[in-house]
RNA sequence: CGCGGGGUGGAGCAGUUCGGUAGCUCGUCAGGCUCAUAACCUGAAGGUCGCAGGUUCAAAUCCUGCCCCCGCAA
């Protein structure tokens, strides 16, 4: 088929590369180079970067004009595909392919709508998600359903293991509905059920709030473990003002409830120290402090910059 | 030229302001104590202090250049 593929991130360079191993005519529009990290050099999208490996046809776009919808218009595309690109498509556009267009959403839809769902399931500690695909109209999320699967989430599971989960599912639905497509045997059903939201992440969601249960806290570790990440600043000790992130943490016990919270602990020999939270204490494993490299928290405990009755 | 922190035995750090014998906590190894141990005691090994040049009687420390790592912001 005659494929235009909207992406950007690397989760889409996956559906990118399985469309392109299955010998599709494909068309890409991605979205511009951006500055980014340290020096502020520019940085390409993966999906930039795979398309240019693979000599694929593609595009950068900042803004739709009328002379980028006449080119996309020439690709004479039977479907569109949209997998994290980044931005909402304006109509002109998804209008464009002959059939349909259809996003991949990583929610049981009409659950988590928006940007950020792996992680909002995560941090509300759902035991199942899933893969859905969808007709692209101008609402965000809100179109009619071609295909959904469940998949359920284990306790242990983080942003990045359900991350891997999901993204084969999603290729096999991605491929299924584009079968859909080619046997000309496409049917829809509407939204029903409870609407829920999940946009972007702030960086600040990752700011730990101790007056949570234990349970809470590695919830949000959960989802937001790739990014932002979950984070606290000193507020007393030798390290005060400073920020560490938690690279690594899990619930050490779940009953206590306590009043010191945020406050160092113990320190568990070869293994990290403990904060109490309103309900239970989270044992922090790994870290990464302000400046430094990823280390055991039981390392950085070594150097004396954390002791018991420090706090965040 | 976005802002900033850092490179010191295997790990994490102190020491650098004001040059003068390489220090701390841990790990490793050996021995001891112990029913036993990740606990405790004793001892040992292990570093040309990121690289190069300069100043000096003397440089981890002061000066110059370079390499590498990282946090913030995007």
């Amino acid at each position: 088929m005659r494929i235009l593929f909207f992406g950007t991130s690397s989760i889409s360079k996956a559906y990118l590369e399985e469309l392109y191993k299955n010998n599709h005519e494909i068309f890409v529009i991605t979205m511009p180079d951006k500055p980014a990290s340290r020096g502020q050099r520019l940085t390409l999208p993966a999906v930039k970067i795979f398309a240019i490996e693979k000599k694929i046809n593609f595009i950068q776009v900042r803004k739709f004009t009328i002379e980028l919808i006449e080119e996309i218009k020439k690709f004479n595309a039977d479907i569109g595909i949209v997998v994290a690109y980044g931005k909402l498509i304006p109509k002109a556009v998804f209008d464009l392919p002959k059939n349909n267009i259809f996003n991949i959403h990583f929610s049981l839809l009409p659950k988590y709508r928006g940007a950020a769902p792996v992680q909002y399931a995560l941090c509300n500690g759902e035991s199942e998600t899933g893969v859905t695909s969808f007709c692209i109209e101008e609402g965000l999320d809100t179109g009619d359903i071609l295909m959904q699967e469940r998949i359920s989430i284990d306790i242990r599971d983080n942003a990045n293991t359900l991350f891997n989960k999901l993204v084969p599912l999603g290729v096999k639905i991605m491929n299924k509905t584009i079968n859909l497509f080619e046997m000309n045997c496409v049917k829809v059903i509407p939204q029903t059920g409870e609407v829920s939201f999940a946009p972007m992440f702030k960086k600040e969601a990752g700011l730990v709030m101790w007056n949570k249960s234990a349970q809470e806290i590695y919830n949000l570790f959960r989802g937001l473990c790739m990014w932002p990440g979950l984070y606290s600043i000193v507020s007393k000790g030798k390290f005060v003002g400073k920020r560490i992130k938690f690279i690594n943490l899990e619930v050490f016990e779940n009953n206590s409830v306590n009043d010191k919270i945020g406050f160092i602990f113990s320190l568990e020999k070869n293994r990290g120290f403990t904060v109490p939270c309103a309900f239970g204490k989270i044992l922090v494993t790994k870290v990464q402090p302000e400046n430094k490299s990823v280390m055991s928290a039981w390392d950085f405990i070594q150097c004396g910059q954390l002791v018991i009755g420090d706090s965040f």
